[in-house]
DNA sequence: GAATTCATGTAACTTGTTACATGATTTA
DNA sequence: TAAATCATGTAACAAGTTACATGAATTC
């Protein structure tokens, strides 16, 4: 569901192409949107068939057509009640596959847990630093329409709680360690 | 996947029913992962078709007949080789349907927004206090066999993966309210 | 000459969601 | 007498994944 109102979200700035769309999703959204090619494609046709989106084939010559898409006055109203709704509650019912397997942790080796998450502190460590260039990056830019900048601001929310994952995942797995550690301490 | 480890990790301890395996779901297992009773049986009938778990019928008078599954040698293998792949990189890549929302959020009201996350924080902190119950509900059972003793240890640190993930919710949800009530000032 | 870019997807599959169906027994 | 418990699911749909296909133009 999110991601036909991505869709629209970005469609409503400029209309585009599913291919445009895609290099959107895997530049500005990819930190907390992991989107595929065939996804992509397949959303717009249900968006398009229910009436938020409309296309029109631009012909090229030497590269495949291309099929714009524009966003309707419905796909504009649903958009929009969309951002509005902001009752947050269900983001707190979720499915967290590391979990599941720390829940069953007993029947595996903690010596192979305790590397599994050494590593994953510093994948998230490696992933901090690229939230900071991101957000560098868009504090970087100065020439932009007053409507751009005004977005911005929200961008480096959605940052910010990448980062703020991180944290607590590095939190969270540095405990873990420790507890893990005094367990092994304890049986020699 | 992870839901069918789940289910081949609950059954590895003692054979059950998919009744039986939705009330442990929606007990011990709920915190970190809502699964629902259709795909439960759906999973279970996979698991079985794939080898990984084996049925007997078990005939109960006044009440509907019991489905028992219980792992098969298959079964605990891929288990166990499960549990013992530590890489949690795939964790990282993920899809957030908050931050999808907050991208967009400059077309939509921010007063509706800042109440928003202040029930958001509530929420979370709603929670914490429950994820504290749990917690001291394991530290206050001592009979126990000492398998389960073992995994209490783990249980444990997934209740404190999901405090730890409110924690970092409430942080940022504090921050990004202070950015907004910053900006409406700055505009009066 | 090989790889990447541009631009479109389709097909098959897995995973998760929502709503419904059955029917006896027990509890409030 | 109404609701919850026990125990099984099915059907239809939405969302996400993986692998593949086309074919010219451009860049390395």
């Amino acid at each position: 569901m999110s991601l036909k109102f991505g869709l629209l979200g970005i469609i409503d700035d400029r209309p585009m192409t599913g291919y445009d769309l895609m290099k959107v999703f895997n530049g500005s959204l990819k930190h907390f949107w992991n989107a595929q090619t065939s996804q992509i494609y397949r959303d717009l046709a249900t968006l398009e068939r229910d009436g938020f989106l409309e296309s029109e084939i631009e012909a090229q010559n030497g590269k495949p057509d291309k099929k714009n898409y524009f966003i309707t006055e419905a796909g504009r109203e649903s958009l929009i009640s969309w951002v509005n709704d902001c009752d947050f509650s269900s983001v707190l019912t979720y499915r967290d596959p590391l979990c599941m397997k720390i829940f069953f942790s007993s029947k595996g080796d903690s010596y192979r847990l305790i590397a599994g998450l050494d590593d994953f502190i510093l994948k998230n460590r490696a992933l901090i630093i690229k939230y900071d260039e991101k957000d560098a990056a868009l504090d970087n830019i100065t020439k932009l329409p007053s409507k751009i900048l005004e977005s911005r601001k929200y961008w480096k929310m959605t940052i910010s709680k990448g980062r703020f994952d991180c944290m607590s995942n590095i939190e969270w797995a540095k405990e873990s360690i420790k507890i893990l550690k005094e367990e092994i301490k304890e049986k020699l």
